[in-house]
DNA sequence: TTCACAATTGTGACCGTGCACACGCACATA
DNA sequence: TATGTGCGTGTGCACGGTCACAATTGTGAA
């Protein structure tokens, strides 16, 4: 009896019952796995659900037991390498334990876009948020907003949402800044990210840590935009005004914009200005010459926050594992000092 | 009369229409904007949800009505930049429509996968997909299954998903190729993607088509996997064995893996091996030298994905906008022919 | 004033699932 | 035989909206 009634609505746990003649409250119990069911009843209800195709229906799951199962996120500058790695780790971590993710990306950080999607997402009644939007703006519409559910940031300001990374940056910073310093530069400059990003803000403050501690002083650093682009420039200028033998660039793409410029000017790396990066992207190994630079797990940092919010959504402490550590990578693009010369142009 | 009661559950339209003294009808059809609501009522009904801070039970309208507005998009190699914009724009269009976006990552392309996220995606009851997900593989399991709802494939082979881009890519490839074979070359090799991938598929016979046009001949083509680790590899291995004086890659990152592995042997580019590549990722610019390429608009591409899904949904006939085109970018990287000359390492 | 008709509002059922509770039955125990 | 216990299953309602339809009120013309 191969019964295949279409009817407009999908089956429903309804018709399932009543092919297996069962109540519907049999088939229900099948779905959740109620331990108390005969076997013989079981495949019965499971040959009907085979045989009409059903698939639950998640709208009303969640009416009757008030939980979505979903979560949401919220990313600003989802072009990005290192937040569209965590976002890959986030959704594939929710789906493993069941849940649905809900993504929302900021095209512009402004606070009405920012606003606008946090209650797009809010309005699905996700069960939680993470939050991959590394803006000091962010957080402070956050901070005049109350959020009806628990979330986690990646780049917390140390507020209400759990902190999932910030402070790695400033090691990392420290890190690749000492790098520099070891091999003998005495004049670095940053250039540095947004100033309204917290990681840049990190960033800047573990080069200036690590300056401070060597008892040098720095030029004001750059504020660019992330961009290879910026970083292109920035060399140009640099090139115009500045007496330097290193660079800091904060990301791994304003150094390769950077590293274009040098080459641009006939200057060559690292014999007469050192460069260095931040975050490893698949290509830093690859510029010319390889970029010394900072490597970060971004699959990890992914995972931790997703594992953060769920202890949390649980009402459970925090006892997930320690955040990941930077790791400094030290290729071609950083050599030693070139004996305090200034920077003129040498034939290459 | 600050009323305030939490009482456990979210305010519900029935605590709204309790407040403001009007039927829960009342308030439904404050929410969706029917006409004939007296001012005053619509008013004091507004006044009493701003009071409780109400906010729509998703699941109950869309078990209600049938409807979940939602959209699922599956996305294999997610981390990849083409990918990634598109998914960022389909999102930003489908906000904007009202939709919300639920997303699936593909760590790996095996059926098991392919079909698991599919399912989790079904499960969530969405209206619609998009499919980003180029391997071939992945259209052989939608061949296999049944979907239950319209789909839109960015990639699609010609099946019954819409297409919304392969054209596109054969055009681009022989673009690039003729551009190749206009500056004289006549032994040019190509990086061609993972075989298993629509793209790689089509920018292959693009520049097959090309060759063969212009009656020339070409070495076998070389099965990389997009990455620039891969282009690296590949190009030490030619540099081994083969005799020619351009690369076209199948993507940009593959080809600054290989203008890394040209820089080592001491190769100069474009005096002595020309190289381009597909995509124009915002790195290729700053690549050194900047590399010409093939320009493609991600984001139109999404948007555009976004409105054919729409309209299919609603039945009605594509009359999208045409799908954006492959733009020639000329950079340094490719260059005259240098006579015909074998490849000796020169001084650079 | 009365009536037709439109504008506005209310009533009750229903969407598909899960929960609390009740029921029947087999079996062990006294 | 009467009673308690636990397994397997069924009944009815709740979840928070929307829909169809009914009821009430307001308006203008006869």
């Amino acid at each position: 009896m191969t019964a295949d009634f279409p009817k407009g609505r999908a089956p429903s746990i309804r018709d399932v019952a009543r092919l297996a003649e069962v109540s519907h409250q049999t088939v229900s119990r099948v779905l959740n796995e109620h331990p108390s069911i005969r076997d013989s009843t079981r495949a019965r209800v499971r040959l009907a659900m085979e045989e009409l195709q059903y698939r639950p229906n998640q709208a009303a799951r969640a009416l009757s037991k008030g939980r979505t199962r979903t979560i949401g996120v919220l990313s600003a500058s989802s072009s990005q390498y290192g937040p569209t790695r965590c976002i890959a780790a986030i959704e594939d971590a929710a789906r493993e334990q069941g849940y649905f993710v809900d993504t929302a990306n900021l095209a512009t950080a402004d606070a009405a876009s920012i606003t606008g999607a946090l209650e797009h997402l809010q309005d699905q009644n996700v069960e939680g948020l993470v939050i991959i939007a590394p803006q000091v703006r962010v957080f402070d519409v956050l901070a005049g907003m109350t959020l009806d559910v628990p979330y986690v940031s990646l780049h917390s300001t140390g507020g209400e949402g759990a902190d999932a990374r910030a402070a790695d940056q400033i090691a990392g910073a420290r890190l690749v800044t000492r790098h520099l310093i070891d091999l003998g530069h005495r004049d670095i400059v940053h250039l540095a990210g947004p100033q309204d990003w917290i990681e840049a803000e990190a960033r800047m403050r573990g080069f200036l840590d690590e300056i401070d501690h060597a008892d040098l002083s720095t030029h004001p650093p750059i504020l660019g935009d992330w961009t290879a682009d910026f970083g292109y420039f920035a060399g140009q200028e640099l090139l115009r005004v500045r007496d330097f033998t290193a660079v800091f660039a904060a990301n791994d793409e304003m150094a390769l914009g950077l590293l274009h410029a040098l080459h641009d000017a006939g200057l060559r790396v690292p014999e007469d200005v050192s460069v260095v990066g931040f975050d490893d992207i698949p290509l830093a190994r690859h510029a010319w010459p390889p970029l010394t630079t900072v490597h970060q797990d971004f699959r990890a940092t992914g995972r931790r926050a997703l594992a953060l919010l769920l202890a949390q959504m649980q009402g459970q402490s925090d006892h997930t594992e320690d955040p990941p550590v930077a790791r400094l990578v030290v290729r071609a693009s950083s050599g030693a000092v070139p004996g305090r010369n200034t920077l003129l142009p040498k034939r290459y």
